[in-house]
Parts: C-alpha cells; sequence; structure tokens
DNA sequence: AACTTTACCTAGCAAGCGCTTGGTGGAGTG
DNA sequence: CACTCCACCAAGCGCTTGCTAGGTAAAGTT
C-alpha cells in the first residue's frame, strides 16, 4: 500500500491563479461546475479541459469532492477581499454601491464562475463537509449585515427594521442574477449594480 | 423489439395528486430531487421512496428525466394557479401581498417541493427539453411583471422605472429563500411574505 | 554522479448507474 | 370460465463512474 495522496499534497504554495496544475485543474472546475453541476461533471471532462488525464487529478486532489471545496474556497476568497476592500473609505451609500457592483462582477464575469458554485452546490457536499467554507461564507454575510445596519442608522434603507431579512432579500436579488444575466445583451454588471441599488436605497432626506 | 414504454403512458386520468402509482413517483421525485439533487438521486433511491421496485419506475416514465420534468410541470401549473387566483378581484397592492403569499407558500410549505425544483434544476435539463415547461415560466413571469406595472401606475411601487429588472429583483429576493427559510424558526411563509412585500412597496401618497 | 522529488501518464478495477426484459397475480370483461 | 389488461416485480445487462496502482521522464538537490 502506497503512502496516501493526502501527505505529498501542496496548498498553493504562490496563488492557485496560475498555470500550475492545481491552479489549471481548479479553473477549469469552476467553469464545468458552474455550467452542468457538480454530480453532471465527470473527472474525465474535467481531466480533459484542465489538460491532463483523469487519473493524473488525483495526484493533486484526494478526491473529486475536494476539488469542489477548493473552487468555493477560491472563490469566497476572492470576492470576500474584493468587496470589503470597497466597503474602506466611502460614505455608507458610497460604499454600498461599490459593494454591490463588486459581488455582482464576482458572480458574473467571464472566469468568476468559482463564487457562483459556491452559492448553487453547496448540496453537493456532504453535511460534515466544509466547515472552513461555511466560516466565511457567515464572515461575508455579516460583512453586509453590517453594511446595512449602517444604511438604516443614516436612513437610507428601503426598509428600517428587520436587517436580517434586508440582507437575504438583497443577497437574494444579486444572486438570482447568475440564473438569468447573459453578458451579450449590452448590459454589463457594473450597470446591473446601479439600477439594482436603486432599488434598496433611500433618497437622502 | 418490444413496443416502446411511451406508448402506454397514461397521461395523469384524474390528478397526479392521488396515490395512483404516478403520483407517489412524482411527490417522492419532488422531495428527492429537492434535497439531493436530480443527479445525486438515483432511480433506486426513487423507486424506495415510492414504494415500488426501481425497473417499475419505467412503466410510468419513459426515462429517468421525464420524472424531473412531470414534477417541474406539476409545480409550476399549481403555483401558477394559485398566485392568479390570488391576483383577482382586489387593488393592486392588496393582490400583490396575496400573491407573494403565494409564491412563498408554494415553494416553503412541507410537500411543496415541486417549485423549488423547477427552480433549481433546470440545468438538468438537456437543452431541447422541457419547452413546455419553458413556456409555463414565462407566462408566470409575465404575470408578475404586469402586476408589477400596474404597481408603477399607482406610484406603489419602489422603483418606478425598470419593471423588467424589478421583477427579476423581486424573483430573486424570494426564491433565494429556499436556500436559507427553515420552517422552525417559528417563521411561517405568510409571516415573511409581509415583511418582503414592506421592501418593495411603497406607501400610498 | 547519485539520489530524490515533482508532475504527470497508462491501464484498469469495483461499484453503481439508468434502463430493459420477461414475467405474474389480481381485477375487470364477455 | 376464458381472456385481457393493468400495475407492478425480479433479475440483470452494458456502460460509466470515481478512484487506484504502478510507472517514468525531467528537474532539483547533495
Amino acid at each position: 500500500m502506497a503512502p496516501r495522496n493526502q501527505l505529498r499534497l501542496r496548498r498553493s504554495s504562490t496563488s492557485d491563479r496560475d498555470e500550475s496544475g492545481r491552479g489549471r485543474i481548479i479553473r477549469a472546475a469552476a467553469r464545468l461546475f458552474r455550467e452542468k453541476g457538480f454530480r453532471a461533471t465527470t473527472v474525465r471532462e474535467l481531466a480533459e479541459a484542465a489538460g491532463m488525464q483523469s487519473g493524473s487529478l488525483f495526484y493533486f486532489f484526494p478526491s473529486k469532492q475536494d476539488i469542489l471545496l477548493a473552487v468555493m474556497e477560491q472563490g469566497m476568497a476572492e470576492v470576500h477581499a474584493s468587496v470589503a476592500a470597497a466597503k474602506e473609505g466611502r460614505a455608507p451609500a458610497a460604499s454600498f454601491r461599490a459593494m454591490v457592483r463588486r459581488h455582482l462582477e464576482g458572480i458574473l464575469e467571464e472566469d468568476s464562475d468559482h463564487m457562483a458554485v459556491m452559492l448553487y452546490e453547496t448540496r453537493s457536499l456532504p453535511a460534515g463537509a466544509g466547515k472552513q467554507v461555511l466560516k466565511m461564507r457567515r464572515d461575508y454575510e455579516a460583512l453586509w449585515e453590517a453594511q446595512i445596519e449602517a444604511l438604516i442608522q443614516q436612513g437610507r434603507w428601503c426598509h428600517p427594521r428587520e436587517p436580517r431579512l434586508s440582507r437575504l432579500a438583497l443577497m437574494g436579488a444579486l444572486n438570482w442574477s447568475v440564473q438569468w444575466y447573459r453578458p451579450q445583451r449590452g448590459d454589463t454588471p457594473a450597470r446591473l449594480a446601479a439600477t439594482l441599488c436603486a432599488l434598496f436605497l433611500r433618497e437622502p432626506a
């Protein structure tokens, strides 16, 4: 019995946004998992899209499920970082607009499939798995809820009570765009963001 | 070569909400497809949940995919009927509130898995399939968009332009609840509906 | 120069998959 | 009582699935 694969696994030394085997796998997986779903994507398809043989995937990851986990982790980390940066150093309403824009860019732009996979493939993970991802997700939600509370205090939010439900409604309105948004209509995530913000923000008194 | 299964298939003589084989299969499929997803549900699990052997499914349906289609059709038809009925004979804002309530009940209540499957399993259908379901879906969306236009005319909608985007945002906010709503919190779909309506409706002038 | 590690490839196994086939008991019909 | 039809069951076929085992050429290390 050979030593377990796990023992030799690299954690991404640089980023996984590189041309290394790991990086190529994660990018290909993000695209396929988003387009076809996790279960409907076979390791053979995935390997071909990453430019290697199916067996080689298991040199980099112990299982198919761990590839899904890696996709989600990367998506969550990148969007969180982008949105958190947009929050800094602006008035609440301006911050909010920037955050919405970054969030939509993070789920709608080309080669930004990771976060969409994270949003819609949660149930492909067995009950115990993905605690790390779950924690990241909660942190991300807290970021938004805090922002909504700031807007409520300034009287700029459309509904002055229920910040939790407001956040859920907002996230629904934003994340649903994954289901219908198609870039070729002349829309961009930025323009969509501007319009959607207008639904939730109240004019200054 | 035996005659194809299709030739012997019954269209639901009464409703499929009965205890017939077909009805049992559709109900079990709705629950499993929602909980685990279409691909992750095997015909053996599905058969067991419906109280029969796996082969027997194919006496009632020509393929697993046709079971999915039947689930979606039933869900779409029932919710459409319920929401369309709520629209009748009320002032626009009151209609709207009733519609939102019916929609949420249709996707959140126990044994109402069909519509949720319809919302989140579209990509499990191959490109050509489900034209019937797609048409039903478009009709349903038109129903909502008309309602939003009526509210805009009365000055009761939170955003006076962009009825299409308003509809998409609203649907997102409502449909996202499938991902997070859990009944045991003391919430009900009806209460959730009331709060979410307040986000989108404007007070009468 | 000798050795180890990295980054894969090749071949294939065991399990599970959707679906088919050939029945069969019971109810309905003439 | 003979016949037909309905609603399934029992068994299994052929294929695909995630994953494993063993190998290897090239690069890095000592």
